[in-house]
DNA sequence: CCCCATGTTCACAGGATTTTAACAGTAAAA
DNA sequence: TTTTACTGTTAAAATCCTGTGAACATGGGG
């Protein structure tokens, strides 16, 4: 069962969200402040840290901060209730992997925490995929169409990891963003686009660039055929 | 039908909810507080509960603490007057799963209940379905009429995959509009002629056409015979 | 500091899909 | 039978979606 540390001062909100996420049917734990925090991290483990940005003794930055200098590389959601996109900024550049403004629903934040234990759930990913002539070992990274190899960038691999990782079965758009850029993804996405062009002239080597077809107002599938 | 608990002891208000969410087609049960309200909930079961945080007797904060200490997990709507400080921490101590502030525009309310609802409602919709041979699966977005595989778009799909999940059930036009176009489609509703046209053309590939049935007056159905 | 590789954004053309509108057809009501 | 209310069919118009080349941004290495 999934762990997650909630670390905030108000003793309400804490309760809340206790509450919240126990219904989810996490494990839930909990600390005031970032001081308190610290040591629960290494004894209880947690797959995921929420943490509020303005907390005393110890606030989510400096915690962050220190969290990473430990080399840490737990997931963490800091909660701010400034909406300022600097905090944004801020927040991700300091280590956060999400961030929530308050106010925020219930239903929002357990959204987005489910979405970051998916994430982190997902296990080394680690197993060789093959797909009408095309194949990927993730050890080696080595992608090969048609017996010829071909490289490519980290982003071409994962959107292509992703894809064969579910033949057949039709990708929303979103969905990918969400896997190969992270959730919570927005700026343009168009990028998507883009990137399943680079794919497709990649593939074309080994002609197999049919292999990825677009399901128009959806998303994207890998399948022979059509 | 969608059935909706409305907490509010502004009778005004409240009668004012309640015909703009019956007008909606919804079903509605009303009580002015809190403490009236609890064993509603019990005895009503409603999709949803909208209340107003400030009430007498049972203030909306506490009865949501009452209800999620029960366990239930009923979808909630907070809705509270304009305040600046209060309203940063409105929704996370509240517990409830959207919230609203109060003076909202009544297609607010409506939009946010549909979609609070189409959620409650929508979750496990990934199943394949199969009817007088059509046979649809939501993953791979695969239609079979007859053995034979034919491309829908993503609006045909969408139709197709309603009626197919209620066989022989008539469902109505605006039910189905609902559905497939959502709650807040006003165009001209002739759209849905034109659609059931394009699916009867395509399931006219395996034979199947007549199994979109007309119901006169009324809207369609799935079903074999006649 | 500049260059290069990668990633992201922009603009827009060309197509596919969706909506509108007009009218023909058909069942029910008068 | 006539009238009326709905429904089906088409085609054109409006809109939306995707693919593409090129510009722009970023960061690491030389």
């Amino acid at each position: 069962m999934d762990k997650v540390l909630i670390i905030d001062d108000d003793p309400k909100l804490l309760k809340m969200l206790e509450r919240t996420l126990t219904y989810e049917g996490l494990t839930v734990i909990t600390a005031s402040n970032g001081l308190e925090a610290l040591p629960l991290v290494s004894s209880e483990l947690p797959d995921l840290i929420i943490l509020d940005w303005l907390m005393p003794k110890m606030d989510g930055l400096t915690f962050l901060e220190k969290l990473r200098d430990f080399g840490n590389k737990t997931m963490t959601l800091m909660l701010t209730a400034r909406d300022a996109v600097e905090n944004r900024v801020l927040g991700l550049e300091s280590g956060a992997d999400d961030y929530l403004v308050k106010p925020f629903a219930p239903s929002e934040l357990v959204a987005r925490v489910h979405a970051m234990l998916r994430r982190v759930q997902k296990e080394p990913e680690n197993q060789p995929v093959a797909y009408g002539g095309i194949s990927l070992d993730p050890t080696t990274r080595e992608v090969l169409v048609s017996g010829k190899q071909i490289d490519l960038t980290v982003t071409e691999f994962d959107l292509l990891h992703l894809l064969l990782r579910h033949p057949r079965q039709v990708l929303e758009r979103q969905q990918i963003l969400n896997e190969v850029w992270g959730y919570d993804f927005y700026g343009n996405d168009n990028v998507l686009e883009v990137y399943i062009g680079y794919l497709r002239k990649k593939l074309r080597k080994g002609d197999l660039d049919q292999l990825i077809q677009t399901v128009r107002g959806v998303g994207y599938v890998m399948k022979e055929g059509k």
